[in-house]
RNA sequence: GGCCCCUUCGUCUAGCGGUCUAGGACAUUGCCCUCUCAAGGCAGAAACACGGGUUCGAGUCCCGUAGGGGCCA
């Protein structure tokens, strides 16, 4: 049998970084034995769920390139199969009508919890011999009442549950809806789903739905349950604990690659490895090597693989990326040879897009500002006759280039007897208006002579003189 | 409260009874490189929650305790 995971998120928000966990554990693993992965959108809490929310999850799904292979099914296109199943689970005797109204087991819960019990349902209209067609009636598995349910699942090993903790639970509510763990079976069940792949906060919910398969006489599919991702404070990751929503990251100048990258490697590991391919991922990822504990995200190490990934894929593919950054700056700019020759002399220095685009501003603005303080500290009357000097000189060179550059740099230095730094800093700050810039005579040469003399004359013309 | 899960450096983790004076990565500190800033290189500080067992030997197995988390209310 081939495998089967799915996702199945509910539509109450973007895909957030924990669902993107999930979902990329159940990809991986669909990916690494060949089998197929099924996107379904759990929508049936109408009060919750929006068709914004769908979106968005699918556009998370797709940006960071988890590709599904069936679906996105909907809970709420399938309320007629759940009825289904739960009919014949009535006809069948597994499931049976019940007729107390939420009042009096609101009642009789408070009775139990004055009585300092955990109130379970006890089972009165599990008998009853006729049926009242008129009386509004929930349906409810006939669940064992003693006995072991044993939850066999791959990461964490067989977990246990003593039969009477489980009462006979509601399958199909008063309204006709069913409940949450009974359309989530009858899903895995008819999407013969292999291996469910989801959040530790399902455990508890597992040995009601193996009852549920039971009762179907369904396959009991294979449970693996990941433990959930932390904030700092060591709670559940939430708003408070910044950006949780996958697009954001991507509005923030992160790449997919690097997303995935490091929420994979966010309870699964593969020896000292840090960064993996896709590609390596999916031939790499297995369950025995997911991790048990929780998982505190941890923004500094998501930051550091995104610049690693900048830095190392090829300058074009980072080029493009930055452009809609530059556009969103007000710079029309198209990806041609200068542009990624740009791009790869910044990229270095950069850990997200948004930080590229703004470390290439100079390259693009007609008329740069200086930062006060570099202002002040290197376009001195000391750096005057320098900067004249290299005007003269630049004039006349033949070719605008580095080597080129640096002989004429080395040339002045010499002379003059001074060191490098005296000479690039002010032109630094000439050309760029900072301190910092990548080496000034890759600057220089993808700045063009004209620009160059340009920005250094007008540098001139702001050094007060004495 | 009941049930269930979890527990190695600040963080992600390696470790699947002896090779652990516990390894790697991020972050952090120092040094090197150096035209600035990065990147890179080298070095450092930094952990087996606690208590009992089992065993010749425990980070590794078992049982408690504590702490954290989840589900049900």
């Amino acid at each position: 049998m081939s495998v089967r995971t799915r996702f199945a998120p509910s539509p109450t928000g973007a895909l957030h970084i924990g669902g993107a966990r999930t979902a990329i554990f159940n990809w991986l693993f669909a990916r690494h034995y060949g089998g197929r992965f099924i996107l379904r959108i759990e929508d049936t809490d109408r009060n919750r769920s929006t068709e914004e929310s769908i979106s968005e999850i699918l556009d998370g799904m797709m940006w960071l390139g988890l590709n599904w292979d069936e679906g996105p099914f909907r809970q709420s296109d399938r309320l007629s199969i759940y009825q289904e199943y739960a009919e014949r689970l009535l006809a069948s005797g597994k499931a049976y009508r019940c007729y107390c109204t939420p009042n009096e087991i609101e009642r009789r819960r408070k009775e139990a919890e004055k009585q300092g019990r955990v109130y379970r349902y006890e089972g009165t209209c599990r008998n009853l011999k006729s049926h009242s067609p008129d009386k509004p009636f929930a349906i409810r598995l006939a669940t064992p009442e003693e006995g072991n349910i044993e939850v066999e699942d791959l990461i964490r090993g067989t977990i246990s549950f003593d039969a009477k903790e489980i009462d006979d639970f509601v399958i199909q509510k008063t309204d006709g809806f069913p409940t949450y763990n009974f359309a989530v079976v009858i899903d895995d069940a008819t999407m013969d789903i292999t291996h469910v792949i989801r959040g530790d906060d399902h455990i508890a919910n597992t040995p009601k739905q193996i009852l549920i398969y039971e009762a179907l006489s369904q396959n009991i599919p294979k449970f693996a349950h990941v433990s959930m991702i932390l904030g700092s404070d060591k709670t559940r990751l939430s708003k408070r604990h910044g950006a949780t929503s996958v697009v954001a990251y991507r509005e923030m100048g992160y790449l997919p690659e690097a997303v995935v990258n490091y929420l994979a490697r966010l309870g699964w590991s593969y020896g000292d490895q840090e960064i993996f391919s896709k590609d390596e991922l999916i031939d790499k990822f297995t369950l025995d090597s997911v991790g048990k504990g929780a998982a505190v995200f941890n923004p500094e190490k998501l930051l550091w693989l995104n610049g690693w990934y900048i830095r190392n894929k090829p300058a074009e593919e980072i080029a493009e990326l930055v452009i809609p950054f530059l556009h969103k700056k007000g710079f029309q700019v198209a990806l041609d040879e200068r542009f990624i020759k740009i791009v790869n002399i910044l990229r270095e220095r950069a850990k997200t897009l948004v930080e590229l685009a703004d470390s290439a501003e100079y390259f693009f603005a007609d008329e740069i500002k200086y930062e006060g303080a570099a202002r002040k500290k290197f376009l001195t009357s000391d750096a005057l006759p320098i900067i004249e000097e290299l005007i003269n000189k630049l004039s006349s060179l033949r070719d605008f280039t580095v080597p080129e550059l640096q002989r004429i740099f080395g040339e002045i230095t010499e002379k003059r007897e001074i060191k490098l730094v005296q000479i690039a800093q002010p032109v630094r700050v000439a050309l760029t208006g900072g301190t910092v810039s990548p080496g000034i005579f890759e600057v220089m040469e993808v700045l063009g002579r004209e620009k160059v003399l340009e920005r250094l004359k007008r540098a001139v013309s702001q050094i007060p003189k004495n």
